[in-house]
DNA sequence: CTGAAAGCGCTTACAG
DNA sequence: CTGAAAGCGCTTACAG
């Protein structure tokens, strides 16, 4: 086990005090600059990275940031946090990971966040119960919504128009033609899932259209017998689903039953993961730039805590949602 | 912004030393049962959460591992993660995450980690140039393989035993009378893709039969080049890639090309992600047990922790790799 | 521009 | 079983 080099240990070689070593790194400005060299050539020699506990205890900053979701495997939370790391690593913030959702938030989870004593949180959940409202009023360092809504304008939201962006592409369908339009959510209640229904919903009541929506599992072999028994009673013009997986589950069991893609039934999913490319034939599909979303949460997470460091006591201001653009990507499964 | 509770506060309220506080939590066995109940009682109510960074510089235990990975958005990372995050999440750990490839460790990322007084590190990067492994080797804390190989014994890898498991896939597919097998490989090099290559070539060759591979991108779109090019020469039986999406895309290619699949042609993937399952037809694929690798590792990092606690001075001993049994899934793509 | 000193919020021998 | 005290490795007013 190596003995860790510690700022006293520059110090010694370097001939300065702690507090000048501590000062390269804070605030180099305030260092000669003959001396700051000499100090940063050791620095560099001997390998030596502050203490990050004993930094984060002594400054109160631990430039350290928490990402907090209900779970890991969705599929759009890999390539968000590779967008958060990127942000992160500009400015210079390490990033703890947490996962849980509403339960686990409320046991000790949130907690365990606190206790962390990161300078901000980016919050990537998507239920709000009023236990985790209040969890969220009591955080002494600021909240970022990343891909989720806050449902108040106290934090601040980074995602796409949802509603919007559903109604356009459902509105762009009733232009081609189409009457049938199927919508596929997810039995457990989203938030953003629900905003693609309304606008999917907005759209096709404003052409007279019938709404007609399934509401099924996110596991996979539960999807495909909902979407059979669906399938034997009638064939959509059109199937919009709120998931890429699901979408392609859809089209893969209306192609076994014979309904041709894109020829009878045209298919749309929302996300652009992975899948939307390997699929046969491949997903047109709404491509939510999950990337750019973390990126920019981290990123502008960055601006809150600089004020919060700045003036404390100042009270909160309301935040709006930050919007990133999206994009349709016709591919295949449409005409 | 809320005055987050100390350590003192509590002490006050119970009229109780700070050190009794402490005790509490970290060693109850010697407090007396009834100011325990009325400290636990006091925590409780106050919601208390000492500070992670005071508890770290203080005793020298951060109860945080690292995760070190070379992309977040890799297929089997993020069920890994949940696989750790459950086992950590028993042994009271919290995760820290780090992303980059080699060239960012050597750069500042294993300092960074370093500095951030984790009690052990998960490791799943595979690329081990002699920098990197010299890091290792200064690192004061213990170092686990995840899915990736150690190339020295001196450090504990969980994964599953590639070489075998590839050998007895194409030994299995060479029995049921197949002779043109094609592997299709990375053009990157990975020391997990190599063993699994390795067991086929052993199992062709048992048999005198030629062995054909192929190394491509990871990237889908010049996947589907090298693909056509190659499908536009000759068709195997029986495509084997090391990845479920190369596999995926493969047979996609093939069956645009009117080889219908698994009559002409039959594929095999690895990993047995969500693809697998989203692909029409269905692929067959080695299930790789990655939540468990990532689980299994994670309790086997905290026995390395529990023994450096208690004697850091012991010198380091080898360390076996520990194998994860693995599956086949046959699914449509094989018959 | 630099150093001595206090303090961040804990833990842990050491006494008693 | 409990408390007083030292110390973990830093940062940051405060003097000079």
């Amino acid at each position: 086990m190596m003995n860790q080099v510690k700022i006293y240990d520059i110090a010694g070689a370097a001939g300065v005090s702690l507090a000048t070593v501590s000062r390269v790194l804070n605030h180099p400005e305030k260092v000669k600059e003959s001396t700051r060299a000499r100090v940063l050539k050791i620095i560099k020699e001997k390998g030596y990275k502050p203490n990050a506990n004993a930094r984060g205890l002594a400054s109160r900053r631990s430039t350290t940031v928490a990402i907090v979701v209900p779970r890991i495997t969705r599929a759009s939370v890999a390539e968000m946090i590779q967008g958060i790391d990127d942000s992160a690593k500009k400015y210079g913030y390490t990033l703890r990971l947490f996962i849980g959702a509403d339960t686990e938030l409320q046991r000790d989870l949130w907690g365990d966040v606190i206790a962390s004593s990161v300078d901000g949180i980016l919050f990537m959940n998507d239920e709000m119960t009023p236990e985790t409202f209040d969890l969220l009023q009591k955080t002494p360092v600021p909240v970022v919504f990343v891909n989720a809504i806050s449902q108040t304008t106290q934090y601040a939201s980074v995602l796409i128009e949802y509603e919007k962006c559903a109604y356009e592409i459902t509105k762009e369908m009733i232009r081609r033609g189409n009457k049938k339009i199927l919508f596929i959510s997810t039995e457990h209640k989203y938030a953003v899932n629900d905003l693609k229904q309304k606008g999917y919903e907005k759209a096709m009541r404003e052409h007279d259209l019938p709404v007609d929506i399934i509401y099924s599992s996110g596991d996979l072999s539960i999807n495909e017998k909902d979407f059979n028994e669906y399938l034997d009673k009638r064939v959509p013009e059109v199937a919009m689903a709120v998931r890429d997986s699901m979408a392609i589950s859809f089209m893969n069991i209306a192609m076994k039953k014979g309904h041709r893609v894109p020829d009878v039934l045209q298919v749309i999913g929302f996300q652009n993961t992975r899948y939307a490319v390997l699929s046969n034939p491949k997903l047109t599909c709404v491509e939510i730039p999950i990337y750019e979303i973390g990126n920019k949460a981290m990123s502008f997470l960055t601006e809150l805590m600089k004020q919060n460091g700045d003036n404390s006591q100042k009270d909160k201001k309301d935040h709006p949602n930050l919007y990133v653009p999206y994009q349709v990507i016709w591919r295949e499964s449409t005409k």
